[in-house]
This record gives C-alpha cells, sequence and structure tokens, in this order.
DNA sequence: ACGTATCTTGACCATTGGGTCAAGATACCA
DNA sequence: TGGTATCTTGACCCAATGGTCAAGATACGT
C-alpha cells in the first residue's frame, strides 16, 4: 500500500467517524447549541484532533449537510424510474419511509438548518431543490391531464408526503411515546410505510 | 387602580413581552442555542431586567412551552364538536393550518423540542396529549366501524395531519423559497388549507 | 411630600466553548 | 535505520454567555 494510500485511508475514517459523531450531536443540540467537545466526545477522540480534520464548527457542519444531501437526492430519481402513478408514490413514499428510519439523525438536521432560516442551505433549495420539485409537479400535472389521479395541487401533495415521512425521523421520540414508551420494530414500521402509502395514494384517488 | 393592579399590570405586560421574544429566538436558535442576551435585546430590555422577571434560561423556556401547549390544545376540542367525519376533520385541519399561520415560532420550539429528545415535554406527551390521542382514535375507529369512511390505521392519519399542518410552520422558510422567494398571500394561504383539506379527506375516502 | 414595594440597569463574575499550539507519536519509504 | 509527512493530544487563550448585585428610578397609597 503506497503512504499516500495510507494517510488517505486514516483521514477519510477518522472523518467518517466525526462526521457520524456531529450528524447526532448537531441533530439533538442544533448548529449553536451543538459543542465540538460533545462531538469529539461522542466519536471518542481529543477535541484537538477533531480540529485537525475539520477546522473549524461551520466547516464541519456544512460537510455534514452535504453528507445528507447525498443521500436524500439518492432517494429521488426514483420519482422516474417507473411510469405508472401508483408505482412511482408507492416507490416514493416507502423510500423517503426507508430514509426516515435508516438516518434519522440526518433528517433532524435538515429540519433544524431550515427551522433556523436555511442559512446554509437557502442555495440548494432555491436552485437544486426546486429544479427537482419543479420536475415533479410538471410529472404530477401529466398524471392528472391524463386522467390518471383525480386534481391535486402538486405541490400540496409533494409537501403532504415529505411532511408525512420525514415526521417519523423527526418526531421519533414522540412517536415512540405516545407508543407507550417503545419503538417500532421493523415489522410495525413496514406495516406503517405501507398504511402511509394508502393514505398517500388515496388522497389523490387511487 | 390599586397598587396591586398596577404592579400586576407591569409585571405582566413585561412578561408577555418577554415570552413573544423567548419564543422567536428560542424557535430560531434552540434552547441551547439561544442567548439570553439576544432574547433581552429582541424584547428591547438589558439583559439584568430579563433574569429579574425569570430567573433562570430554563424558567423561561419552560414558560414558552406552555404558552404554546396552551394555546395547541386549544384547537383540540374542535375534533368533538360536529359529528360528520367531514366536517371534524374539515374542522380541525383548517385550525390546524391556522395554528401553523398565526403561531410559526411556536410550532418550531415544540419541534425543537421533540428533535432534542422531548427532555421537558416527556411527561405532557405520555399523559396528556396521549390520552387526548387516544380519545380520537376511538372516535375514528368508531367512524370505521359505521363504514362512515374507509378502514385506515388512525394514528397514520392522526400523525399525517400533524406532520402536514405543522410543516407550513416548521418549513416556512423552505416552502417560501421553493415558491420563488415569497411568502404566501393569505388567500393562497388559504387556498392552499383547502387543498390541505380536501388531500385529507380523500385519504379516508370522504 | 414621604415611605415602601417594585422595577431598571450597568458593571461584574465564573464557566463554557471554539480554536490554537507545540511537543511528541506513528507510519511509511528509501 | 534515518528522514519526512501525517497524526495525536494536553495545555492554553480569549470571547461569549448565564446569572448576580447593588445602586438608583418609578409608582402609588397615605
Amino acid at each position: 500500500m503506497s503512504t499516500q494510500t495510507r494517510k488517505i485511508k486514516i483521514r477519510k475514517a477518522n472523518e467518517a467517524l466525526i462526521l457520524e459523531a456531529a450528524e447526532k450531536i448537531f441533530a439533538i443540540s442544533g448548529y449553536k447549541g451543538a459543542a465540538t467537545g460533545d462531538i469529539a466526545r461522542e466519536a471518542g477522540i481529543p477535541k484537538a484532533n477533531l480540529h485537525y480534520y475539520f477546522k473549524t464548527k461551520f466547516r464541519l457542519y456544512r460537510e455534514v449537510l452535504e453528507h445528507i444531501l447525498d443521500d436524500w437526492m439518492a432517494a429521488a430519481p426514483i420519482f422516474d424510474t417507473r411510469h405508472e402513478p401508483e408505482d412511482v408514490l408507492r416507490s416514493y413514499v416507502t423510500a423517503k419511509m426507508e430514509f426516515s428510519r435508516q438516518r434519522p439523525y440526518g433528517s433532524r438536521v435538515w429540519a433544524r438548518e431550515i427551522m433556523s432560516g436555511a442559512p446554509v442551505l437557502d442555495d440548494f433549495l432555491g436552485t437544486t431543490l426546486k429544479a427537482w420539485l419543479e420536475e415533479r409537479v410538471r410529472i404530477i400535472r401529466r398524471w392528472i391531464h391524463e386522467e390518471k389521479i383525480r386534481p391535486v395541487d402538486p405541490h400540496a401533495l409533494m409537501y403532504m408526503i415529505w411532511a408525512t415521512t420525514q415526521h417519523y425521523a423527526d418526531f421519533e421520540q414522540q412517536i415512540m411515546i405516545l407508543n407507550g414508551g417503545k419503538a417500532f420494530s421493523e415489522r410495525r414500521y413496514r406495516q406503517r410505510t405501507n398504511e402511509v402509502v394508502r393514505l398517500v395514494l388515496n388522497s389523490v384517488g387511487l
């Protein structure tokens, strides 16, 4: 193994470790509320070491957000691969529910960023996300025009899907408490996912 | 006016002023991230004065949450006053949308509290809110039994309503950016409210 | 007008927290 | 094995922040 490779390996491993810890702490405490010392402790390294890999807390935060965006957008293409509205919506809602299950902290960091006024995501929202959304809106309009689904406000529909699926990540704690203090089992979560799919499909008349 | 009354008047006025400022700052920065100095500046008073009315930041935070709970629960009885599912759901969704419009900061403080693990609301969620929810669940089950709506998972439905309506408060900034950078007009928001109502009604087969 | 309770506020204190630094430890190649 | 680049870490610095205090200012009943 070359020096280069070795170095890169150590760096990548430590960066990944720190990013994961940071995502959790930022999710729980918010940007301002998160202490780099807490993040370092969560990662099991000294604070100075964290600052060796990420010069500033802000840079670290930005990279955490970028990570989340990558994974968030990964669920995006699903909207295109199938063609019947029912298949597309089912796949998309299922993928979003899966994301909420797998990456609850990521979803919360996103939510907090928006609630803080989206100082960092502002640009992304206005360009990439807006373009992506408008494309899906166009697809939905086509479905309506072809009378494949009942006439709905496409934006209202998309927001309902986002809100509902992300709710299972962002409000996980509330859901757990309302569920008698115990978390959903794998199986129960899959059933719930199907229920959400059915609600969404019915909302557009499918 | 008696001394007592006068004193109380000054105190109440200042407390209200501080609580409003605090709700905004907590909504934007989170509990840990919010500085009492910022809250004081937002309220237009010196920090020492704020601490005269609220001994600690934590006490202030708790009172802000209590305020929000009061208003949140105010929308709750609507679920009972009318009897046909369609009327009940329409009124409830409309009330929640109205709350998101009028008190966006309150909704965000709530969301942040839950995402932090609900350290303060924990008790409320497990008792009052759980009881309230289970009562509504029972009502929904009755509707299903009477075949007034199609069979849905009552919890999944309630969470969809909460998530979707609160989305308009918590993600206001994102919605604005996706709307081309301009906020919804009163009229547009009312239209959107009706769209949300229709989506919800359709989701249960109405 | 006087006395008392409340309110106001600048100055101050102790702790926390982001970020730096320099002295080692480690890894790898020649 | 020696040299160099990277990595690790305790100690340290300074600005920000929650909270205190004591000296006034204000309000109001008598």
